[in-house]
DNA sequence: CGGTTTTGACCAGCGC
DNA sequence: GCGCTGGTCAAAACCG
């Protein structure tokens, strides 16, 4: 899988984990995925409210093709589904509802981890605004039969909290997120995060090690203006390296809506 | 400075 | 016992 996909994939998990952190944000915004998007929040300050006429409505429309690579991919799905798993771990060729229930009765998949489980089918805007508990991710592990690889994550609100999550996307709908919620917290919900130092780091830098060639390559984009080009060639040619961060590419965009508006 | 993310290494359960 | 796999640890880097 290219470098970028696994970027990708692992914002997408990031945006599902990390819920939304202001939880005073109007609820109007929570339901548009592009402004649950973390970066453009911080671009936009209710800036990047896009006038609604047809020439900012192209400007808007180039912009999201731009931003695109960085914002999730949001497949209309149904309202998430819970799935109470009690005594048994979920099966990572069983992900679906009907087939999580089906593995209930199969103790030859069970696993070490026997506590109460609940799966949640979330798509990324659900994933931004279901879950208001801060969350550290621990680790992070490929799985086999799954393109996509599951984040570990436990809760960092309370110290000794038993509360786990894992997160991963669905290999059947990769706009759909499974959520697994092992154990319980055991203190009541935060009414805001300790800190958000490192909560906004780019998802999409390089990883420190282990660099595979980028194989980013496509032309995602039909840029309209040479300003545009010139950024879309540039995160193209950066695709592995360290320039790859969201406020950097955020100011990019800033650039442009300035020139073209 | 205190928090998070990343990622290789390690450990333990499970099937053969 | 061995290998595979999932879950966790921990050090380093990063961020506000």
């Amino acid at each position: 899988m290219s470098e970028f996909a696994c970027c990708m994939e692992d914002w997408d998990l990031q945006a599902v984990v990390r819920g939304c952190i202001n939880i005073e944000a109007p609820t109007g915004i929570l339901g548009d995925p592009k402004s649950c998007f973390p970066p453009m929040n911080a671009v936009e300050d209710g800036a990047l409210s896009f006038p609604e006429n047809s020439e900012t409505t192209t400007v808007s429309d180039k912009l999201e093709m731009l931003y695109k690579p960085f914002y999730p991919v949001l497949n209309p799905v149904n309202s998430s589904q819970t799935i109470l798993a009690s005594s048994i771990s979920a099966p990572k060729e069983l992900k679906e509802p009907d087939q999580i229930k089906q593995s209930i009765k199969s103790p030859k998949l069970r696993r070490k981890n026997q506590q109460k489980r609940v799966v949640q089918y979330v798509t990324a805007a659900e994933g931004f605004c279901s879950d208001m508990w801060a969350w550290r991710k621990y680790g992070q592990k490929p799985i086999k039969g799954s393109p996509y690889p599951r984040s570990y994550y436990r809760c960092s609100s309370s110290k000794g909290c038993p509360a786990r999550k894992q997160v991963e996307r669905s290999p059947l709908d990769p706009g759909v997120f499974i959520v697994t919620y092992t154990s319980e917290h055991n203190h009541s919900r935060p009414t805001r995060r300790n800190s958000l130092a490192g909560s906004t780091r780019s998802n999409l830098t390089t990883p420190r090690k282990k660099t595979k060639s980028s194989q980013y390559s496509s032309k995602v984009l039909s840029p309209t203006t040479p300003l545009m080009a010139s950024i879309e060639d540039e995160f193209v040619q950066n695709a592995s390296l360290k320039k790859r961060n969201s406020k950097y590419w955020c100011k990019k965009l800033i650039k442009v809506m300035e020139f073209l508006i």
